[in-house]
RNA sequence: GCAGCCGUAGCUCAAUUGGAUAGAGCAUCUGACUACGGAUCAGAAGGUUUGGGGUUCGACUCCCUACGGCUGCGCCA
């Protein structure tokens, strides 16, 4: 008897249509399946409780109708009983367990059984959106790591993700840039040419200081500045090229720095690209009545709400120029119009919380009026990154971190470590080692809590490899492939005909967990929070770890043997499909 | 001032959104067979969930209130 990937759906269906037999469906009964506590069982049925209370009846007495209307197969899979209130506990017998195992034995299998669960879907994730013309900082780490692993999740429970890179590629910084720019070029062109050459981007930014420390001191270069930039918004060839080289160099700069992330965006339409765009959205919603003229500006008030009825959301500014508003909503209507997506999730500090309200606010007034169907708005926020000092990240001269001297520092002392533990490893391994576990410990160290708060950014407690860190997960991934290697066994074809099911403590425990993984990244997707992944793996590496301690793997006995194997391997390929889902690499040996 | 988020073990964090005895890791203490990697495992100890009130079969979770912290609030994005 087949089992579907994800067994807490099997159940919910089962105890539906028991539901259904009983009458009970039809009054709002809903079983309410979700993982359960060890010591209750796999996976607990609540639902009982909330219906009973709402008719009236004996929780208990409704939960064991329920249970002796469950058809037969489900009774042969699961060991079920009811305890306290009414809760119903189902536990996967061991022959359920193997059943399951001997079906999802490869990562493809893995990702076709999961699949399902959103095929048909379109969404785009909105991540990383540096400005341009400056370096990244540790600003952007959150957005860029946890962005990318809500792609790989949503992609793998079967939707086709579109990663949109929205960089601040226009703005009222490039005036001063492109004067700053144009004055160097006079001063001394071959100098400004050989800076540009070796630091591009960073020669830009040095530019960008002058410029904005000119202007601020001095009027007429302020003036200047605006010209420059008035030039640039008509047209004019030569500040376009300047500005188009700004640009190229930028992501040019940011590939380096997705590359190690593996981030790689399928667009990248930024505020430039909706430019011409914004004129539409001023005559719609004027044109519907929701925006109005206030102080010279054109504004949006939402007068039910306890905030924006007050605070206005200005898409035009004063002089006549668009602003983010504007262009975040000309992005959500080319998001309906030419991608047709279903949904949008935004992956942005939690400070722009009252922008994101009011855009979702105001573009659902504004479909519903003009008979759109409205994508799913999701703000996918997000905490600061602290320094140990409980304040915002910075270097102790004060500055922003840049994200590429953050990501070599990970990778320095990782290095350090797995010279240490590993001394005996030619050094380019080491070195490519350290590259993994560096960066893998910077993302795992993010993601592996939840999003909503800040969070402090210890290195000691990010790479000492201790607790629910990357390198006890990388190290669990690497002891697997040891045994087979030493062995002389290929982990890809392990051989495991004549694996019996799980006996042993140890044994059932993994199995128990290996099953839940569809629980796991279902939960993560569907909350948008890649954290219960991570604790999800981190349990499960646990898990391995204790039967690895317990239970000798090669072992004479050949039933014995081949489902330890098959343990070892399904562990495997749970571990591995999951971090790359986080986004990570992973290694055969560290 | 108005509004939003938050306050959980000494420290860093969980708790499937109202479910069972609030769980992990670090740090501390006690143990582990020459077993495939000890970057490991088993165990102990650690709590009035900031204080107070309320809602109900049941509250870290919802409501009210006080205190403390972070953040946002008309033309930067």
């Amino acid at each position: 008897m087949d089992l579907p990937f994800h067994v807490a759906s099997h159940l919910d269906t089962a105890l539906r249509a028991a539901g259904s037999r009983l009458g009970l469906t039809d009054r709002g009964f809903q079983p309410e399946v979700r993982v359960a506590d060890p010591a209750h069982g796999d996976f607990q049925a609540n639902g009982a409780l909330a219906f009973a209370k709402k008719e009236k009846l004996h929780p208990r007495a409704l939960a064991q109708q329920v249970v002796d209307t469950l058809e037969a197969t489900v009774r042969d899979q699961f060991d079920i009983s009811l305890a306290g209130p009414g809760f119903i506990n189902f536990r996967l017998k061991p022959a359920t367990l193997a059943s399951w195992l001997g079906q999802f034995d490869s990562e493809e299998h893995l990702r076709s059984g999961a699949a399902t669960a959103r095929s048909g879907q379109k969404w785009i994730v909105d991540y990383s959106s540096p400005n341009t013309a400056k370096q990244m900082h540790v600003g952007h780490l959150r957005s860029a790591v946890i962005g990318e692993a809500l792609c790989r999740l949503l992609a793998f429970s079967g939707a086709h993700v579109i990663r949109d890179n929205h960089i601040g590629d226009w703005g009222t910084q490039f005036g001063k840039l492109i004067w700053a720019y144009k004055q160097a070029a006079q001063k001394d062109r071959d100098a400004l040419d050989h800076a540009l050459a070796r630091e591009p981007l960073e020669e830009f930014e040095r530019l960008y200081k002058a410029g904005n420390h000119a202007a601020e001191a001095d009027a007429a270069i302020m003036d200047a500045a605006r010209a420059e930039l008035v030039k640039l918004q008509d047209g004019d060839a030569e500040n376009r090229a300047i500005w188009q080289h700004i640009n190229d160099v930028s992501l040019a700069a940011f590939q380096q720095i997705y590359d190690q992330l593996g981030i790689k965006f399928d667009v990248t339409l930024g505020e430039s690209f909706y430019n011409d765009k914004v004129d539409r959205i001023y005559a719609e919603l004027t044109k519907i009545g929701l925006a109005q003229e206030s102080d010279g500006a054109l504004v949006v008030f939402h007068p039910e709400h306890p905030r924006f009825a007050k605070q206005p959301f200005i898409i035009r500014k004063k002089d006549g120029a668009s602003n983010y508003a504007s262009t975040d909503l000309a992005t959500v209507l080319y998001r309906h119009e030419h991608f047709q997506i279903d949904g949008a999730a935004y992956v942005i500090d939690f400070r722009q919380s009252d922008h994101m309200d009011q855009l979702f606010l105001t573009a659902r007034k504004w479909f519903a009026a003009t008979g759109r169907k409205l994508p799913q708005l999701e703000h996918v926020d997000f905490g600061t990154v602290l320094g140990e000092d409980n304040k915002p990240l910075k270097t102790r001269s004060g500055e922003n971190i840049r994200l590429r001297a953050l990501l070599d520092e990970a990778r320095e002392r990782a290095y350090q470590l797995v010279s240490e533990k590993s001394a005996d490893f030619p050094e380019a391994e080491r070195r490519a080692i350290a590259d993994v576990v560096g960066v893998a410990s910077v993302q795992y160290a993010d993601l592996s809590q939840n999003r909503s708060s800040d969070y402090v950014f210890t290195w000691d407690k990010m790479i000492s490899l201790d607790g629910n860190t990357a390198a006890y997960l990388l190290y669990a991934v690497a002891r697997i492939r040891s045994i087979f290697r030493k062995a002389n066994l290929d982990a890809a074809q392990p051989p495991v005909a004549g694996a019996t099911p799980p006996e042993t403590a140890t044994e059932l425990a993994l199995a128990r967990k290996l099953v839940q993984f569809a629980d796991a990244v279902q939960l993560a997707t569907n909350q948008l929070r890649p954290h219960f992944l991570c604790l999800y793996l981190f349990e499960l590496a646990g898990a391995y770890s204790a039967f690895y301690a317990a239970d000798k793997v090669i072992v004479d006995d050949p039933a014995v043997r081949a489902r330890r194997l098959l343990l070892c391997h399904r562990t495997l390929i749970v571990l591995e499909t999951g971090l790359h889902l986080l986004g990570l690499r992973t290694l055969a040996r560290m």
